[in-house]
DNA sequence: GCCTATTTGTGCGTATGTATG
DNA sequence: GCATACATACGCACAAATAGG
Protein backbone atom coordinates (compact mmCIF):
# COMPACT_ATOMS: atom_id res chain seq x y z
CA UNK A 1 0.00 0.00 0.00
CA UNK A 2 2.96 1.83 -0.58
CA UNK A 3 3.61 3.00 3.28
CA UNK A 4 6.01 5.94 3.89
CA UNK A 5 8.75 5.27 6.26
CA UNK A 6 8.50 6.45 9.74
CA UNK A 7 11.31 9.32 9.37
CA UNK A 8 9.03 10.88 6.12
CA UNK A 9 6.21 10.70 8.43
CA UNK A 10 7.66 12.44 11.19
CA UNK A 11 9.33 14.80 8.75
CA UNK A 12 5.39 15.27 6.99
CA UNK A 13 4.04 16.75 10.50
CA UNK A 14 7.02 19.23 11.32
CA UNK A 15 6.71 20.43 7.65
CA UNK A 16 3.49 20.72 7.93
CA UNK A 17 3.72 22.82 11.66
CA UNK A 18 6.19 24.99 8.97
CA UNK A 19 3.73 25.60 6.81
CA UNK A 20 0.86 26.51 9.22
CA UNK A 21 3.34 28.94 10.88
CA UNK A 22 2.76 27.31 13.92
CA UNK A 23 6.51 26.94 13.62
CA UNK A 24 7.60 30.31 11.88
CA UNK A 25 10.52 31.05 10.05
CA UNK A 26 13.69 31.43 12.28
CA UNK A 27 12.33 29.86 15.19
CA UNK A 28 13.98 26.48 16.96
CA UNK A 29 12.46 23.22 15.81
CA UNK A 30 12.21 20.93 19.37
CA UNK A 31 15.38 19.39 20.23
CA UNK A 32 16.37 15.85 18.99
CA UNK A 33 15.68 14.13 22.54
CA UNK A 34 11.72 16.04 22.52
CA UNK A 35 11.07 14.96 19.47
CA UNK A 36 12.07 11.55 20.50
CA UNK A 37 9.51 11.42 22.96
CA UNK A 38 6.90 13.31 20.57
CA UNK A 39 6.85 10.53 17.95
CA UNK A 40 8.20 7.99 20.17
CA UNK A 41 10.69 6.85 17.69
CA UNK A 42 14.73 6.47 18.31
CA UNK A 43 17.35 9.65 18.07
CA UNK A 44 18.28 8.29 14.30
CA UNK A 45 15.29 8.23 13.12
CA UNK A 46 14.65 11.84 14.35
CA UNK A 47 17.71 12.83 12.68
CA UNK A 48 17.06 10.83 9.48
CA UNK A 49 13.18 13.60 9.33
CA UNK A 50 15.26 15.90 10.24
CA UNK A 51 17.69 15.34 7.39
CA UNK A 52 15.04 15.36 5.22
CA UNK A 53 13.73 18.07 5.69
CA UNK A 54 17.31 20.13 5.62
CA UNK A 55 17.81 18.66 2.27
CA UNK A 56 14.59 20.62 0.65
CA UNK A 57 15.91 24.03 2.36
CA UNK A 58 13.22 24.01 5.14
CA UNK A 59 15.07 23.44 7.76
CA UNK A 60 19.08 24.17 9.53
CA UNK A 61 21.02 22.34 12.16
CA UNK A 62 23.54 24.48 14.46
CA UNK A 63 25.77 22.13 16.47
CA UNK A 64 25.42 23.03 20.02
CA UNK A 65 22.69 25.51 19.18
CA UNK A 66 19.73 23.82 17.84
CA UNK A 67 17.96 22.94 14.83
CA UNK A 68 15.90 26.11 12.98
CA UNK A 69 12.65 27.26 10.41
CA UNK A 70 15.19 28.53 7.53
CA UNK A 71 14.56 32.15 6.61
CA UNK A 72 12.99 32.24 2.68
CA UNK A 73 15.71 33.55 0.60
CA UNK A 74 15.41 37.11 -0.64
CA UNK A 75 15.94 37.20 -4.39
CA UNK A 76 18.29 40.07 -5.92
CA UNK A 77 17.88 40.25 -9.50
CA UNK A 78 20.31 40.41 -12.45
CA UNK A 79 19.46 41.07 -15.31
CA UNK A 80 21.29 39.31 -18.46
CA UNK A 81 19.87 41.07 -21.46
CA UNK A 82 21.34 43.91 -22.68
CA UNK A 83 20.05 47.38 -21.34
CA UNK A 84 18.73 49.63 -24.09
CA UNK A 85 20.18 52.39 -22.10
CA UNK A 86 23.66 51.54 -21.52
CA UNK A 87 24.58 49.18 -24.51
CA UNK A 88 25.50 46.47 -22.80
CA UNK A 89 24.35 45.22 -19.21
CA UNK A 90 24.64 41.13 -17.59
CA UNK A 91 25.67 41.19 -14.51
CA UNK A 92 29.42 42.35 -14.89
CA UNK A 93 31.57 44.88 -14.52
CA UNK A 94 29.91 48.35 -14.59
CA UNK A 95 26.73 47.35 -15.46
CA UNK A 96 26.69 45.04 -12.17
CA UNK A 97 27.61 47.69 -9.97
CA UNK A 98 25.06 49.99 -11.31
CA UNK A 99 21.96 47.31 -11.11
CA UNK A 100 22.35 46.81 -7.61
CA UNK A 101 22.53 50.35 -6.95
CA UNK A 102 19.33 50.76 -8.65
CA UNK A 103 17.75 48.31 -6.14
CA UNK A 104 18.83 50.47 -3.28
CA UNK A 105 21.82 48.07 -2.42
CA UNK A 106 25.43 48.33 -1.61
CA UNK A 107 27.80 46.75 -4.46
CA UNK A 108 31.51 45.51 -3.86
CA UNK A 109 33.95 43.80 -5.97
CA UNK A 110 37.26 42.32 -4.92
CA UNK A 111 40.29 43.22 -6.45
CA UNK A 112 41.00 41.13 -9.35
CA UNK A 113 43.11 37.50 -9.24
CA UNK A 114 45.30 37.81 -12.11
CA UNK A 115 47.14 34.84 -13.96
CA UNK A 116 48.52 33.19 -17.15
CA UNK A 117 47.35 30.14 -17.68
CA UNK A 118 47.36 27.23 -20.47
CA UNK A 119 43.81 26.59 -21.92
CA UNK A 120 42.03 23.86 -20.96
CA UNK A 121 39.89 22.60 -23.80
CA UNK A 122 36.97 23.65 -22.62
CA UNK A 123 37.94 27.01 -23.03
CA UNK A 124 40.03 26.63 -25.68
CA UNK A 125 36.65 25.42 -27.51
CA UNK A 126 35.02 28.67 -26.36
CA UNK A 127 37.36 30.92 -27.75
CA UNK A 128 38.74 29.06 -30.76
CA UNK A 129 42.09 29.02 -29.69
CA UNK A 130 44.29 26.36 -30.45
CA UNK A 131 45.84 23.60 -27.74
CA UNK A 132 49.14 25.21 -26.43
CA UNK A 133 47.65 28.68 -26.23
CA UNK A 134 47.72 30.67 -23.15
CA UNK A 135 44.96 32.70 -21.46
CA UNK A 136 44.58 35.26 -19.02
CA UNK A 137 42.28 34.25 -16.16
CA UNK A 138 40.69 37.22 -13.98
CA UNK A 139 38.92 36.00 -11.21
CA UNK A 140 36.36 38.75 -8.86
CA UNK A 141 34.71 38.32 -5.96
CA UNK A 142 31.43 40.13 -5.85
CA UNK A 143 29.42 41.33 -2.85
CA UNK A 144 25.95 42.33 -2.56
CA UNK A 145 25.78 44.80 0.87
CA UNK A 146 28.68 43.04 2.36
CA UNK A 147 27.07 39.39 1.24
CA UNK A 148 28.67 37.12 -1.28
CA UNK A 149 26.53 37.13 -4.25
CA UNK A 150 29.00 35.53 -6.64
CA UNK A 151 32.25 35.04 -8.26
CA UNK A 152 33.27 35.51 -11.55
CA UNK A 153 35.94 34.67 -13.89
CA UNK A 154 37.07 36.18 -17.14
CA UNK A 155 39.53 34.50 -19.88
CA UNK A 156 41.40 36.61 -22.26
CA UNK A 157 43.61 35.23 -25.18
CA UNK A 158 47.01 36.53 -24.29
CA UNK A 159 47.33 37.76 -27.60
CA UNK A 160 45.30 40.27 -26.72
CA UNK A 161 47.84 41.69 -24.34
CA UNK A 162 50.42 41.48 -26.68
CA UNK A 163 48.68 43.48 -29.38
CA UNK A 164 48.42 46.22 -26.87
CA UNK A 165 46.07 45.63 -24.19
CA UNK A 166 48.78 45.07 -21.90
CA UNK A 167 46.67 45.97 -18.37
CA UNK A 168 44.66 42.70 -18.71
CA UNK A 169 47.72 41.10 -17.42
CA UNK A 170 48.06 43.51 -14.37
CA UNK A 171 45.61 42.56 -11.01
CA UNK A 172 43.93 45.73 -10.40
CA UNK A 173 40.94 46.85 -11.62
CA UNK A 174 40.42 48.45 -15.33
CA UNK A 175 38.15 51.44 -13.98
CA UNK A 176 36.85 51.91 -17.61
CA UNK A 177 35.62 48.19 -17.54
CA UNK A 178 37.46 45.95 -19.93
CA UNK A 179 34.68 46.15 -22.67
CA UNK A 180 35.53 49.77 -23.40
CA UNK A 181 39.33 49.18 -22.94
CA UNK A 182 39.38 46.34 -25.55
CA UNK A 183 38.04 49.04 -27.70
CA UNK A 184 39.87 51.78 -27.17
CA UNK A 185 43.18 50.12 -27.27
CA UNK A 186 42.84 47.24 -30.14
CA UNK A 187 39.71 48.90 -31.59
CA UNK A 188 37.84 45.70 -30.48
CA UNK A 189 33.83 46.06 -30.31
CA UNK A 190 32.18 43.89 -28.39
CA UNK A 191 28.71 43.78 -30.16
CA UNK A 192 27.14 40.48 -28.82
CA UNK A 193 26.95 37.42 -26.01
CA UNK A 194 25.36 34.79 -25.49
CA UNK A 195 25.25 33.55 -22.20
CA UNK A 196 24.73 29.77 -21.31
CA UNK A 197 22.83 28.84 -17.87
CA UNK A 198 22.63 25.98 -16.16
CA UNK A 199 22.53 24.02 -12.55
CA UNK A 200 25.43 22.41 -10.87
CA UNK A 201 26.81 21.26 -7.41
CA UNK A 202 28.59 23.45 -6.14
CA UNK A 203 32.56 22.76 -5.31
CA UNK A 204 34.50 23.38 -2.19
CA UNK A 205 35.61 26.69 -2.95
CA UNK A 206 32.36 27.55 -3.05
CA UNK A 207 31.24 26.15 -0.87
CA UNK A 208 33.39 28.05 1.21
CA UNK A 209 32.90 31.55 -0.19
CA UNK A 210 28.95 31.28 -0.09
CA UNK A 211 29.69 30.29 3.47
CA UNK A 212 27.15 27.45 3.24
CA UNK A 213 26.56 24.82 5.84
CA UNK A 214 28.83 21.65 4.40
CA UNK A 215 26.16 18.63 4.48
CA UNK A 216 22.83 20.22 3.22
CA UNK A 217 24.32 19.74 -0.52
CA UNK A 218 23.60 22.96 -3.07
CA UNK A 219 23.48 23.53 -6.27
CA UNK A 220 24.60 26.77 -8.08
CA UNK A 221 23.34 28.59 -10.94
CA UNK A 222 26.39 28.81 -13.41
CA UNK A 223 26.75 31.08 -16.36
CA UNK A 224 29.13 30.88 -19.40
CA UNK A 225 29.45 33.77 -21.34
CA UNK A 226 31.29 33.89 -24.93
CA UNK A 227 31.60 37.84 -25.99
CA UNK A 228 31.65 38.56 -29.67
CA UNK A 229 33.49 41.41 -31.48
CA UNK A 230 32.13 42.95 -35.03
CA UNK A 231 33.85 40.34 -36.62
CA UNK A 232 32.21 37.78 -35.02
CA UNK A 233 35.31 36.36 -33.18
CA UNK A 234 34.84 35.10 -29.48
CA UNK A 235 37.51 37.78 -27.62
CA UNK A 236 36.12 37.24 -23.89
CA UNK A 237 34.50 33.55 -21.54
CA UNK A 238 33.71 35.05 -18.57
CA UNK A 239 32.06 32.25 -15.72
CA UNK A 240 29.73 33.67 -13.28
CA UNK A 241 28.61 31.51 -10.35
CA UNK A 242 25.82 32.82 -8.58
CA UNK A 243 24.64 32.21 -4.95
CA UNK A 244 22.08 29.34 -4.98
CA UNK A 245 19.81 30.73 -2.84
CA UNK A 246 19.47 34.54 -3.34
CA UNK A 247 20.25 34.82 -7.33
CA UNK A 248 17.33 35.04 -9.65
CA UNK A 249 18.05 36.09 -13.04
CA UNK A 250 16.34 38.08 -15.42
CA UNK A 251 16.09 37.90 -19.18
CA UNK A 252 14.04 40.31 -21.40
CA UNK A 253 13.06 40.20 -24.54
CA UNK A 254 11.15 42.64 -27.07
CA UNK A 255 9.68 45.58 -25.48
CA UNK A 256 8.76 45.80 -22.23
CA UNK A 257 7.18 48.59 -20.07
CA UNK A 258 9.35 50.28 -17.61
CA UNK A 259 7.60 49.54 -14.84
CA UNK A 260 8.43 45.70 -15.30
CA UNK A 261 11.98 45.98 -15.46
CA UNK A 262 13.82 44.77 -12.02
CA UNK A 263 15.47 47.87 -11.66
CA UNK A 264 12.39 49.88 -11.18
CA UNK A 265 10.55 47.96 -8.66
CA UNK A 266 11.93 48.53 -5.52
CA UNK A 267 11.45 45.82 -2.89
CA UNK A 268 9.12 43.57 -5.04
CA UNK A 269 8.72 41.15 -2.19
CA UNK B 1 43.37 20.83 13.87
CA UNK B 2 40.30 20.70 11.82
CA UNK B 3 40.13 16.92 11.44
CA UNK B 4 37.98 15.42 8.86
CA UNK B 5 34.96 12.95 9.84
CA UNK B 6 36.30 9.30 8.87
CA UNK B 7 32.77 9.38 6.42
CA UNK B 8 34.57 12.39 4.44
CA UNK B 9 37.88 10.56 4.01
CA UNK B 10 36.33 7.52 2.96
CA UNK B 11 33.92 9.33 0.43
CA UNK B 12 37.38 11.24 -0.97
CA UNK B 13 38.79 7.86 -1.45
CA UNK B 14 36.16 7.22 -3.71
CA UNK B 15 35.90 9.91 -4.69
CA UNK B 16 39.57 9.91 -6.27
CA UNK B 17 38.71 6.49 -8.00
CA UNK B 18 36.09 8.22 -9.78
CA UNK B 19 37.92 11.47 -10.87
CA UNK B 20 41.22 9.56 -12.05
CA UNK B 21 38.66 6.65 -13.83
CA UNK B 22 39.45 3.94 -11.90
CA UNK B 23 35.77 3.98 -11.17
CA UNK B 24 34.13 4.79 -15.05
CA UNK B 25 30.78 6.18 -15.07
CA UNK B 26 28.22 3.96 -15.07
CA UNK B 27 30.27 1.33 -12.89
CA UNK B 28 29.24 -0.44 -9.87
CA UNK B 29 30.89 0.77 -6.70
CA UNK B 30 31.96 -1.77 -4.10
CA UNK B 31 29.12 -2.82 -1.61
CA UNK B 32 28.43 -1.70 1.54
CA UNK B 33 30.07 -4.90 3.13
CA UNK B 34 33.13 -4.88 0.80
CA UNK B 35 34.04 -1.12 1.78
CA UNK B 36 33.11 -1.98 5.51
CA UNK B 37 36.30 -4.46 5.50
CA UNK B 38 38.27 -2.05 2.75
CA UNK B 39 38.31 0.95 5.48
CA UNK B 40 37.48 -1.18 8.63
CA UNK B 41 34.37 1.04 9.09
CA UNK B 42 30.62 0.09 10.14
CA UNK B 43 27.81 -0.15 7.84
CA UNK B 44 26.25 3.19 8.69
CA UNK B 45 30.19 5.20 8.51
CA UNK B 46 30.25 3.97 4.97
CA UNK B 47 26.40 4.41 4.10
CA UNK B 48 27.46 7.97 5.10
CA UNK B 49 30.42 8.18 2.74
CA UNK B 50 28.12 6.93 0.23
CA UNK B 51 25.19 9.74 1.12
CA UNK B 52 27.94 12.25 0.81
CA UNK B 53 28.63 11.22 -2.45
CA UNK B 54 25.39 10.76 -3.50
CA UNK B 55 24.17 14.38 -2.63
CA UNK B 56 26.88 15.73 -5.01
CA UNK B 57 25.29 13.97 -7.72
CA UNK B 58 28.54 11.87 -8.06
CA UNK B 59 26.52 8.27 -7.53
CA UNK B 60 23.62 6.40 -6.92
CA UNK B 61 22.21 3.83 -4.90
CA UNK B 62 19.58 1.52 -5.90
CA UNK B 63 17.75 -1.00 -3.39
CA UNK B 64 19.03 -4.59 -4.39
CA UNK B 65 21.26 -3.58 -6.92
CA UNK B 66 24.04 -1.41 -5.72
CA UNK B 67 25.91 1.90 -6.10
CA UNK B 68 26.34 3.36 -9.56
CA UNK B 69 29.08 6.38 -10.66
CA UNK B 70 26.41 8.65 -12.57
CA UNK B 71 26.54 9.42 -16.25
CA UNK B 72 27.09 12.37 -17.28
CA UNK B 73 24.32 14.22 -17.74
CA UNK B 74 23.82 15.35 -21.35
CA UNK B 75 22.40 19.08 -21.30
CA UNK B 76 19.69 20.09 -23.84
CA UNK B 77 19.77 24.03 -24.68
CA UNK B 78 16.84 25.55 -24.79
CA UNK B 79 16.93 29.94 -25.93
CA UNK B 80 14.97 32.16 -24.23
CA UNK B 81 15.82 35.44 -25.82
CA UNK B 82 13.90 36.20 -28.88
CA UNK B 83 14.96 34.60 -32.13
CA UNK B 84 14.87 37.08 -35.08
CA UNK B 85 14.45 34.54 -37.30
CA UNK B 86 11.10 33.86 -36.15
CA UNK B 87 9.87 37.06 -33.89
CA UNK B 88 9.28 35.38 -30.63
CA UNK B 89 11.29 32.14 -29.01
CA UNK B 90 11.77 31.16 -26.01
CA UNK B 91 10.77 27.23 -25.51
CA UNK B 92 7.10 27.86 -25.41
CA UNK B 93 4.86 26.23 -28.04
CA UNK B 94 6.21 26.51 -31.61
CA UNK B 95 9.30 27.79 -30.72
CA UNK B 96 9.99 25.08 -28.59
CA UNK B 97 9.28 22.44 -31.33
CA UNK B 98 11.11 23.98 -33.24
CA UNK B 99 14.87 24.48 -31.33
CA UNK B 100 14.33 20.50 -30.50
CA UNK B 101 14.10 19.37 -34.18
CA UNK B 102 16.77 21.47 -34.94
CA UNK B 103 19.30 20.16 -32.85
CA UNK B 104 18.13 16.80 -34.25
CA UNK B 105 15.85 15.61 -31.66
CA UNK B 106 12.32 14.41 -31.41
CA UNK B 107 9.70 17.15 -29.12
CA UNK B 108 6.25 16.08 -27.88
CA UNK B 109 3.86 17.90 -25.79
CA UNK B 110 0.94 16.72 -23.92
CA UNK B 111 -2.87 17.81 -23.99
CA UNK B 112 -3.10 20.72 -21.95
CA UNK B 113 -4.51 20.09 -19.01
CA UNK B 114 -7.09 23.54 -18.67
CA UNK B 115 -8.96 24.54 -15.59
CA UNK B 116 -10.29 27.90 -14.15
CA UNK B 117 -9.01 28.94 -11.00
CA UNK B 118 -9.75 32.17 -8.74
CA UNK B 119 -6.65 34.05 -9.04
CA UNK B 120 -3.73 33.65 -6.34
CA UNK B 121 -2.13 36.92 -5.11
CA UNK B 122 1.25 35.59 -6.78
CA UNK B 123 0.00 35.15 -10.04
CA UNK B 124 -2.81 38.54 -9.66
CA UNK B 125 0.31 40.61 -8.84
CA UNK B 126 2.16 39.60 -12.34
CA UNK B 127 -0.65 39.73 -14.40
CA UNK B 128 -2.33 43.12 -12.83
CA UNK B 129 -5.71 41.73 -11.68
CA UNK B 130 -8.17 42.51 -8.87
CA UNK B 131 -8.36 39.76 -5.72
CA UNK B 132 -11.04 38.40 -6.84
CA UNK B 133 -10.77 37.57 -10.68
CA UNK B 134 -10.88 34.42 -12.32
CA UNK B 135 -7.27 33.00 -14.67
CA UNK B 136 -7.45 29.82 -17.30
CA UNK B 137 -4.72 28.10 -16.14
CA UNK B 138 -3.27 25.51 -19.15
CA UNK B 139 -1.04 23.06 -18.64
CA UNK B 140 1.20 21.04 -20.57
CA UNK B 141 4.23 18.44 -19.83
CA UNK B 142 6.84 18.82 -22.47
CA UNK B 143 9.34 15.74 -23.63
CA UNK B 144 12.27 15.57 -25.21
CA UNK B 145 12.88 12.11 -27.08
CA UNK B 146 10.21 10.89 -24.88
CA UNK B 147 12.00 11.59 -22.10
CA UNK B 148 10.58 14.54 -19.98
CA UNK B 149 12.05 17.69 -20.09
CA UNK B 150 9.33 20.80 -18.73
CA UNK B 151 6.53 21.40 -16.78
CA UNK B 152 4.48 24.49 -18.32
CA UNK B 153 1.60 26.85 -16.89
CA UNK B 154 0.48 29.29 -18.54
CA UNK B 155 -2.30 31.87 -16.98
CA UNK B 156 -4.44 33.78 -18.89
CA UNK B 157 -7.10 36.25 -17.64
CA UNK B 158 -10.58 35.03 -17.69
CA UNK B 159 -11.44 38.05 -19.54
CA UNK B 160 -9.90 37.27 -22.32
CA UNK B 161 -12.42 34.45 -23.10
CA UNK B 162 -15.00 36.08 -22.43
CA UNK B 163 -13.89 39.05 -25.43
CA UNK B 164 -13.82 36.77 -27.85
CA UNK B 165 -10.48 34.28 -27.23
CA UNK B 166 -12.67 31.41 -25.98
CA UNK B 167 -10.40 28.38 -27.38
CA UNK B 168 -8.29 29.37 -24.08
CA UNK B 169 -10.88 27.30 -22.53
CA UNK B 170 -10.91 24.47 -24.51
CA UNK B 171 -8.38 21.52 -23.18
CA UNK B 172 -6.71 21.14 -26.44
CA UNK B 173 -4.17 22.54 -28.26
CA UNK B 174 -4.24 25.83 -30.59
CA UNK B 175 -2.03 24.84 -33.39
CA UNK B 176 -1.41 28.10 -34.50
CA UNK B 177 -0.25 29.05 -30.65
CA UNK B 178 -1.95 30.78 -28.45
CA UNK B 179 0.18 34.22 -29.65
CA UNK B 180 -0.85 34.26 -32.55
CA UNK B 181 -4.43 33.13 -31.92
CA UNK B 182 -4.83 35.89 -29.26
CA UNK B 183 -3.46 38.38 -32.27
CA UNK B 184 -5.89 37.28 -34.87
CA UNK B 185 -8.86 36.90 -32.66
CA UNK B 186 -8.19 40.12 -30.37
CA UNK B 187 -5.91 41.97 -31.38
CA UNK B 188 -3.66 41.64 -28.60
CA UNK B 189 0.01 41.54 -30.17
CA UNK B 190 2.82 39.82 -27.62
CA UNK B 191 5.39 42.82 -27.80
CA UNK B 192 7.94 41.89 -25.37
CA UNK B 193 8.02 39.46 -22.21
CA UNK B 194 10.34 39.57 -19.19
CA UNK B 195 11.59 36.22 -17.56
CA UNK B 196 12.63 35.66 -14.42
CA UNK B 197 15.00 32.36 -13.29
CA UNK B 198 15.87 30.93 -9.83
CA UNK B 199 16.71 27.60 -8.45
CA UNK B 200 14.58 25.92 -6.14
CA UNK B 201 13.89 22.75 -4.87
CA UNK B 202 11.22 20.22 -6.29
CA UNK B 203 7.89 19.35 -5.38
CA UNK B 204 6.60 16.02 -5.14
CA UNK B 205 4.86 16.39 -8.44
CA UNK B 206 7.92 17.49 -10.24
CA UNK B 207 10.07 14.19 -8.33
CA UNK B 208 7.11 12.31 -10.39
CA UNK B 209 7.40 13.76 -13.42
CA UNK B 210 10.94 13.83 -14.25
CA UNK B 211 11.28 10.39 -12.54
CA UNK B 212 13.94 11.80 -9.71
CA UNK B 213 15.31 9.44 -7.21
CA UNK B 214 13.78 10.67 -3.87
CA UNK B 215 16.34 10.99 -0.93
CA UNK B 216 18.73 12.52 -3.12
CA UNK B 217 17.33 16.02 -3.70
CA UNK B 218 17.14 18.04 -6.39
CA UNK B 219 16.70 21.89 -7.11
CA UNK B 220 15.15 22.66 -10.59
CA UNK B 221 15.55 25.75 -12.36
CA UNK B 222 12.18 27.60 -12.94
CA UNK B 223 11.12 30.29 -14.76
CA UNK B 224 8.10 32.94 -15.12
CA UNK B 225 7.72 35.04 -18.06
CA UNK B 226 5.33 37.66 -18.29
CA UNK B 227 3.97 38.68 -21.86
CA UNK B 228 3.05 41.94 -22.56
CA UNK B 229 0.92 43.71 -25.31
CA UNK B 230 2.21 46.83 -27.52
CA UNK B 231 0.01 48.80 -24.64
CA UNK B 232 2.18 47.51 -22.36
CA UNK B 233 -0.12 45.57 -20.61
CA UNK B 234 0.80 41.73 -19.41
CA UNK B 235 -1.45 39.17 -20.70
CA UNK B 236 0.36 36.03 -20.05
CA UNK B 237 2.03 34.22 -17.18
CA UNK B 238 4.15 31.33 -18.12
CA UNK B 239 5.65 28.93 -15.62
CA UNK B 240 8.00 26.64 -16.67
CA UNK B 241 9.81 24.07 -14.54
CA UNK B 242 12.78 22.65 -16.17
CA UNK B 243 14.37 19.17 -15.69
CA UNK B 244 17.30 19.83 -13.32
CA UNK B 245 19.74 17.87 -14.92
CA UNK B 246 19.26 18.28 -18.58
CA UNK B 247 18.51 21.61 -18.83
CA UNK B 248 20.43 24.50 -20.38
CA UNK B 249 19.44 28.28 -20.62
CA UNK B 250 20.99 30.06 -23.81
CA UNK B 251 20.54 33.96 -23.57
CA UNK B 252 21.66 35.78 -26.66
CA UNK B 253 22.09 39.87 -26.44
CA UNK B 254 23.23 41.97 -29.53
CA UNK B 255 24.79 40.27 -32.39
CA UNK B 256 26.55 36.56 -32.20
CA UNK B 257 27.72 34.90 -35.29
CA UNK B 258 24.84 31.84 -36.85
CA UNK B 259 27.89 29.41 -35.61
CA UNK B 260 27.50 30.19 -31.88
CA UNK B 261 23.50 29.41 -31.83
CA UNK B 262 22.71 26.44 -29.85
CA UNK B 263 20.70 25.45 -32.98
CA UNK B 264 23.34 25.31 -35.61
CA UNK B 265 26.01 23.24 -32.82
CA UNK B 266 25.30 19.75 -33.78
CA UNK B 267 25.80 17.86 -30.67
CA UNK B 268 28.10 20.03 -29.02
CA UNK B 269 29.47 17.54 -25.91
C1' DG C 1 5.53 -18.50 -9.92
C1' DC C 2 8.63 -19.50 -6.15
C1' DC C 3 12.68 -19.49 -3.55
C1' DT C 4 17.10 -17.66 -2.36
C1' DA C 5 21.13 -14.84 -2.10
C1' DT C 6 22.56 -10.22 -2.52
C1' DT C 7 22.19 -5.28 -1.87
C1' DT C 8 20.41 -1.19 -0.19
C1' DG C 9 16.70 1.02 3.00
C1' DT C 10 14.76 1.71 7.57
C1' DG C 11 14.93 1.66 12.50
C1' DC C 12 16.74 0.98 17.13
C1' DG C 13 20.22 1.50 20.96
C1' DT C 14 24.50 3.22 22.63
C1' DA C 15 28.78 5.84 23.22
C1' DT C 16 31.69 9.63 22.47
C1' DG C 17 33.13 14.05 20.15
C1' DT C 18 32.45 18.94 19.26
C1' DA C 19 30.24 23.43 19.25
C1' DT C 20 27.60 26.80 21.85
C1' DG C 21 26.24 29.68 25.55
C1' DG D 1 33.79 24.15 34.16
C1' DC D 2 29.21 22.89 32.95
C1' DA D 3 24.88 21.70 30.65
C1' DT D 4 22.79 21.42 26.24
C1' DA D 5 22.46 20.34 21.38
C1' DC D 6 23.91 18.40 17.28
C1' DA D 7 27.73 15.35 14.82
C1' DT D 8 30.12 11.17 14.31
C1' DA D 9 30.64 6.27 14.85
C1' DC D 10 29.67 1.59 16.11
C1' DG D 11 26.69 -2.58 16.26
C1' DC D 12 22.50 -4.97 15.35
C1' DA D 13 18.00 -6.46 13.25
C1' DC D 14 14.68 -6.65 9.85
C1' DA D 15 12.34 -4.84 5.52
C1' DA D 16 12.21 -4.13 0.62
C1' DA D 17 14.01 -4.39 -3.97
C1' DT D 18 16.55 -6.93 -7.34
C1' DA D 19 18.60 -10.68 -9.94
C1' DG D 20 19.11 -15.37 -10.88
C1' DG D 21 18.21 -20.30 -10.38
Amino acid sequence: VAESPNYRFIADRIRAKIASGDLAAGAQLPTEPELQKEYGAARNTVREAIRWLATQGLVEAFAGRGTFVRQPPVPFVITLSEDPDTGFGGGEGVAYLREVEAQGRVPSVSPPMVEIQQVRPEIGRALRLAAGAFVISRHQELFIDERPWSMQTSFYPRELARRGASRLEDPVGVEEGTVRYLEQELGIRQVGYIDRLRIRAVNTDEERFFALRAGSQWSVLENRRIAYDSEGAPFRLTVTVFHPDHAEIAVIAGTVPESARPKHSPASD
